[in-house]
DNA sequence: CTCCATACTAAGCGGTTGCTTAGAGCTAAG
DNA sequence: CTTAGCTCTAAGCAACCGCTTAGTATGGAG
């Protein structure tokens, strides 16, 4: 079979439109499938191949291993999200956990096939890329924190364990990545909603103890 | 290599000492340790009997296929996890859902070998397969909801959405697995105190409000 | 002792894997 | 038209996969 498997392009494109010449982004999207819908050992080159609508071969015309395809997803993937939180603005700290929060799930959800690769496929890269990956992570890790001690800095958030509080807040948004199917009842914004919520519930301190 | 990798068997036989005879279980055991270190499809029938420190073959003495060891895993592992929460005990929904939530972390936590297989390798049973262990995640699920409604009911809990909240739940609890290391700063029970803590602070009503 | 069931191994089968090679088709500069 | 360069394919290679087969070692029953 040769179909070109273009369900769903649209939203991925958004993510990948820089990756040039047309034919390594059209191979890199349908890698993105293949690994999410499978798991990257499961997928064999010819499935990432025939879901591009090409030969095996011309897989390496554009990248040296099936393992660079995975680095190339894994590496923009998590540029993408370091920019979101990099990117969060609001009134107050209690705001910006907000928007975090609601933006990181959201985008776990929303982009969750992109998410999958991400997020559960860190095991199968070299260990040069592993490293190299591992850094954007811990600075993805640095920006959720930062939005929590901004909160318990100005007395608004009360936090007995912030590291803890920011590996809770990661996992959750992470994990969304795991069940969410875009048939379920929930759409991305309304997932960013509940969790927004919930993390400042989390965070927020006993008022009875204010007096 | 004819290793038998017995580090780490201790924790594991507890899970599996059920199983016999005991070549079945040290070849059951040594899947687990594969198919968490490397996933279901990267691990081969040779990786498996070369930890249980047998030859090829005899994995299909006491298995038909490599997917009926993941089945036995999967199954055993829900089940175990189903029992945890079924035999939860305390007085008032509040020291319930604490316990609860202690319990079902940390067993994500100690066993997080054994939780990432039946976490992550969902995908790679057979339909049969899949739609049994998809029947007892549902009463896990129904079991955890319950811990919550019974505190809502009970107007000590300030739960919005209860379908969510649970979602949620499960989903910090479950993501344990994927993030737990034994060489870690938290223990297993630091880390379901945590989490007992921190789902505590989700549900409870802000006080306030109780004039 | 013989007999038989069980537990295991050595060897290997057919099929699939990631990746390579040789060359065809197309475009555009000279 | 010629030529060079890039993209892509058909065919296939060596290695490896899950699983099978044929046969050996062991131990208990009669």
């Amino acid at each position: 079979m040769t179909t070109t498997g273009l369900d769903g392009f649209a939203l991925l494109d958004e993510t990948w439109r820089t990756v040039t010449p047309d034919a390594a982004r059209r191979m890199l999207i349908a890698a993105v499938q293949a690994f999410a819908g499978k798991g990257y050992h499961a997928t064999t080159t010819r499935d990432i191949a025939s879901l591009a609508g090409m030969s095996p071969a011309a897989v390496y015309i554009h990248y040296r291993s099936k393992e660079e395809l995975l680095f190339n997803i894994s590496l923009v993937g998590h540029e993408t999200s370091l920019a979101l939180l990099s990117s969060i603005e609001g009134e107050g700290a209690t705001q910006r956990l907000k928007n975090a929060v609601a933006a990181f799930a959201g985008w776990h959800a929303e982009f969750h096939t992109t998410a999958r690769v991400v997020q559960y496929e860190l095991g199968a890269l070299s260990p040069e890329h592993h490293a190299q990956v591992a850094e954007l992570r811990r600075q993805i890790e640095q920006r959720m924190r930062s939005f929590i001690e901004d909160g318990v800095q100005a007395g608004v958030f009360d936090v007995p364990d912030v590291k803890g509080a920011t590996l809770a807040v990661l996992s959750l948004c992470i994990d969304v990545a795991r069940w969410y199917h875009p048939d379920g009842k929930r759409t991305p914004d309304e997932i960013g909603a509940l969790y927004a919520d919930l993390v400042l519930r989390m965070v927020r301190p006993n008022q009875l103890t204010d007096f």
